[in-house]
DNA sequence: CCATCTTAGTTCCCTTTGGATACCAGTATC
DNA sequence: GATACTGGTATCCAAAGGGAACTAAGATGG
């Protein structure tokens, strides 16, 4: 059983432990993605949204106010014309972009084994990935 | 740009791409659970939602049945009464767990970095770990 | 002076997913 | 016949996800 340095035993299995919270936070499509992007430097809003491929400004909103509160980004604010917002990495959300990653990794490396039948018809098709680019 | 054996571009940023389905299956907090919790051998579905402290049936077999759909996981059902159905990891299921469990890891061994204030109150305060288990 | 462009969101509405609780089927046992 | 065990559904409600339109603030330009 895990134990940390001030001797409290915590499990991503207890639903009461904060690491289950930390863990949901963390293993979630939008946060892998949006600290991924972030991993070459500061990113403005519309280049991440730009970079997230498909999501709406109130997700990400809401993706990058809840990786703020938990200390993973920085929020800038440059009060230029037009308004100019630049999210950062914070050191703690530095070191969890290593197993995120390695999980989007992962995928990438693995997507071929999986399924046929499992992606949905969409993602076969007219993917830009099948377009031979 | 990673670029598979077959040759084709998958990119988990691009929302077309299978590889954005796959992670959205595995960026997931009972995936990771799940897939972790069969880690050591098969379990039953009654000793899953055991040590998935905090998981509804229904919602247990809703992942549960994604995660087979998705060849990470078999489903065996042994006829015998009462009923026994026991859930493994596929070849594939394993591999997936490397990155999903340096992800839990790294929850657990990072708790304490996390700000105070991010962790909601039910968490901090009656949780196991706190009691000093 | 008013319209237009830019960035960074917000608001609205609807659908999907998550979550809690209750209940069910099949059979063996008491 | 009542009870218990396993592995789920069914039902209901809340929360999150998602699409589209809209807002704010100020520069720019006719």
């Amino acid at each position: 059983m895990p134990t940390t340095s001030c001797g409290r035993t915590h499990d991503v299995y207890d639903a009461s432990c904060p690491c289950r919270h930390m863990l949901d936070l963390l293993a979630n499509k939008w946060s892998a993605l949006a600290l991924g992007a972030l991993e070459d430097g500061p990113r403005r809003f519309g280049a991440l949204r730009t970079k997230l491929d498909g999501v709406s400004p109130k997700v990400l909103t809401a993706t990058l106010r809840r990786l703020e509160e938990h200390g993973l980004i920085d929020r800038t604010v440059y009060p230029a014309v037009p308004l100019h917002v630049e999210y950062s990495l914070t050191p703690l959300g530095r070191d969890a972009c290593e197993p995120l990653a390695l999980l989007r990794r992962w995928v990438v490396d693995n997507i071929e084994r999986f399924p046929e039948a499992a992606v949905p018809a969409g993602a076969r098709a007219t993917s830009r990935a099948a377009s031979g680019a």
